[in-house]
Order: structure tokens, then C-alpha cells, then sequence
DNA sequence: ACCTGAACACCGTTCAAGT
DNA sequence: ACCTGAACACCGTTCAAGT
């Protein structure tokens, strides 16, 4: 019954028990003292292994970051970045923490820096120029994380699957049809083809859709922005 | 000298002396109990006024969406687009809290369901179909906001204009290129054409690219998706 | 070396009471 | 109606002290 603390804390428990903590109650729930509690240690033993909070996050990131694996050899550059970018999409499923705290992160780890040299090494080894290049990691933008920002969400679509609407929410939706016509039609369309909207698909849209304009930019010799002019 | 509140609170009084506060001081600093100082009052009589924090949040952005001027009349669906967005990038840059705030925030307000729909209307409106308008939303993610997610920064490279680097400095960046040859390209590439990146270049590059692509998807008569097959 | 106790300077929010 | 006082249940972090 004598739980005194056996080995000593290092920081990759720390680490560890944090991304446990987050991929079990949420980001919002990790906290230094809450991260203590869980280790049976007061908070401050915490910061001995740790600067601050914003360098645990970063800790996280770099932990799971570091896993990635690369691509398989012989891959032309479009597909060994499609690899790479839908490698981080699976971390970011696995750790749904994952999203927000490489948002909010401001520091940039080893492995984070590591993985975003990757992508634009592939861009480059395929041939296309600095700029190109250039264009294309910020067009990427969050996507090389695996997500796409969903500043579109259609609204109040689909709560169930064949449930029956009250009339009050029957009301509703068609106060909401005639307010928000564009909206309602998207997500009436999404709803009629099979429920809700395909995230997925939807990413994999738009990176196919980059990707593509790239290679074509590509091939058509594009090299250098606007200071050619 | 008798300093007693003069005018009641209301909801309007609230959220102009939030916005000021976060344009000043940053949304970092603004809390309930520093806004309540600020309005002279207690921090408990805002929430008279206002649900939560949350609410607040929401306010605020509502109260700056609702002022965005809808495009001149007789543009094509891709400029009218494309005009929608970059009124929004101006308001952005002129309340820093902004972004930070619509990421954050988890409500659906009124004007903000709007922007979208108008956004939403100016492709339908073009003749694009609801399958392709739906992808276009989704594709343009954030950007529909007036902002990209800058998920691709190009490390430590202008710290100042032409200021002599200390040996220091020197050594970091040639380990830094080392271990990040690629992002050390562009980096070095970016510096040598005038300083650090141009975000506001950046950002009408790929939005331009996204709405070329979505018009040549159009015109080659794209209009359903894979369940057609 | 590694951890603890006590404290500091904050948060958002509730509830009963005041005017 | 509108606002206040006191309190609750939290935060991250510092500093001096313990073992």
C-alpha cells in the first residue's frame, strides 16, 4: 500500500500522462495542476521538467509529431506529399487535442520544423522552384497538419438520421431556408446524398485540387512571382 | 466629481467597450472582471447584458460582420466573390482579435451565418452548382473570413532589415540549414527579394488559384460528385 | 537533485441581497 | 429593473524551504 513515487519524474512521463489526460478528457481539461494530481505529485514538480504550460504543449506536439513515418520510396513529389500531408491526418484523428494545440503553439520544435521541411523538400525534389514552392507551403497552409479550417460549418443539417423533425424545428429550418438561401441549399443537397457532410472528402478535395494547380503551374514553367515584371 | 453611472448598461454599450479594449490591449487582456472595471460596474452586472464570455465573444464579432459592405453591383460571380473577401481581410487587420475570435467561437450568430450565405450566393449566383459551390465553401475555409492559416512560417529569417547578424546568429542559421535545407531555401530566397514574406501577396495568390480553379472546374461542366459514378 | 508548502495574482460564474 | 457583495471553484507561476 506504500505508493510513494517509485522512479523519479522525467519529462517524457510528463508527456506522456499529459497526451494521455488529453486524448482521454480534451484540451480543455489538461491543466498543470489537474496533469500534477494525475502523476501524485503537487503541481510545482511539474516545472522542473517543463518551462511553462505553452512548452508542455509544445512537448505534446513534438511527441507525436516525431512518429510521423515518411513516405514510401519512388513516389513522384504529389504523391509523397499527399502521403505526408494524410499521415498527419491520421495523428490529428488519433489525438483530436492534436488540431488545437499546433494552433495555439507558438514555438517551433525540431520535429515540427522537421516535418514541415519535409513536405517542401518533396516540392523541391520534384523540380519545382523556391518560389513555387513558396506559393504552394502557404496555399497548403494548415492542410500540411492534415486539417482544413472549417470556417464553413452548413448549419443545423443533420441531428439524426431518419428522425422525424418537431414542428418546431421543422419552423425553424425553413425560417432559416429563407434568411440563409445559399446555406440551406448546401446543406439540404449535403443531406439528401447520404446525411451529413464528408469531411474527408472534402479535404482530400481541396489538397487534390492544390496539388493539381501546382502541377500544372509547374509545367507550364511558372518559376518567379511578380518582381520578373 | 459625482462619477454615478449615468446611462444604464445595455448589450450595444457592452460590446463597443469590449472591441475598444481588445483593439487596445489585445484579446489576451480582455476578461469579464477587466471589461466590468473599465465600464465602472461590477464585473456581475454584465451578465445582465450578456450570457457568458462566450456570448461576449460572439457579440463582438457579430457587431463587426454586420458592418461588411456588400461588393458594387455588375461584378462576375468570381470578383463579387472574391471583393466579399477581401472586405472581410480588411476588417480583420483592423481588429487583431478578430481571427482569434471567430476561431474561437462556437455560436452561429445571425450576421455571421449571413456573410456566409452572401458568400454562398455570389457562386450559385454565377451559375455554379450547388455540389461545386458546396466544395468551393470548403476549400476556401478560412479565407472566407479574410484569412489564411498560416500554418508555414519561414523561421528566424528577418529579425531587422540590414542589421549586421552576430556570430552568435550566424552559426544557427547555418545549423538551422543544415538540419532545414528546404525551409532554409525559401527562407533565403524570401529575404533576398525584398525582406520577409508578403502575406497579403500570399494570400490573394492562393485565393486567386482557388477561384481560377473552381471557374475552370465550371466551365468544363463539373456539377456532381462521385455518386454520378 | 528533486520535490513541497504557502502564497500571489489572477480567472468565470452563481446566488442571495440590496436599491 | 438593474446592480452589488461575498463566495465558490478554479487557473499558472514564483519563491523559499525541505529532504
Amino acid at each position: 500500500m506504500s505508493a510513494a513515487p517509485r522512479t523519479p519524474l522525467d519529462r517524457e512521463r510528463v508527456l506522456v500522462a499529459a497526451i494521455e489526460l488529453a486524448d482521454r478528457d480534451g484540451l480543455a481539461a489538461l491543466s498543470m495542476r489537474g496533469l500534477a494530481t494525475e502523476l501524485g505529485v503537487t503541481p510545482m514538480a511539474l516545472y522542473k521538467h517543463v518551462a511553462d504550460k505553452d512548452d508542455l504543449l509544445g512537448g505534446m506536439v513534438d511527441a507525436v509529431v516525431i512518429g510521423y513515418r515518411p513516405p514510401p520510396a519512388g513516389l513522384g513529389w504529389a504523391a509523397a506529399t499527399r502521403d505526408r500531408i494524410l499521415v498527419a491526418r491520421d495523428a490529428l484523428l488519433a489525438h483530436p487535442w492534436l488540431r488545437t494545440a499546433i494552433e495555439r503553439s507558438t514555438r517551433r520544435t525540431p520535429a515540427v520544423l522537421g516535418h514541415m521541411d519535409a513536405v517542401a523538400r518533396e516540392l523541391l525534389a520534384g523540380g519545382l522552384s523556391v518560389d513555387l514552392t513558396h506559393h504552394a507551403m502557404h496555399a497548403l497552409g494548415h492542410r500540411i497538419w492534415g486539417f482544413s479550417p472549417e470556417a464553413f460549418d452548413e448549419g443545423p443539417a443533420a441531428t439524426g438520421p431518419a428522425v422525424e423533425p418537431t414542428a418546431e424545428q421543422s419552423a425553424m429550418m425553413a425560417a432559416m431556408a429563407q434568411r440563409y438561401p445559399a446555406v440551406a441549399a448546401i446543406a439540404a443537397e449535403s443531406a439528401a446524398t447520404g446525411g451529413s457532410c464528408d469531411e474527408q472528402g472534402e479535404f482530400e478535395f481541396t489538397l487534390d485540387l492544390l496539388l493539381d494547380a501546382f502541377a500544372r503551374l509547374h509545367q507550364s514553367g511558372w518559376s518567379s512571382r511578380r518582381r520578373s515584371g
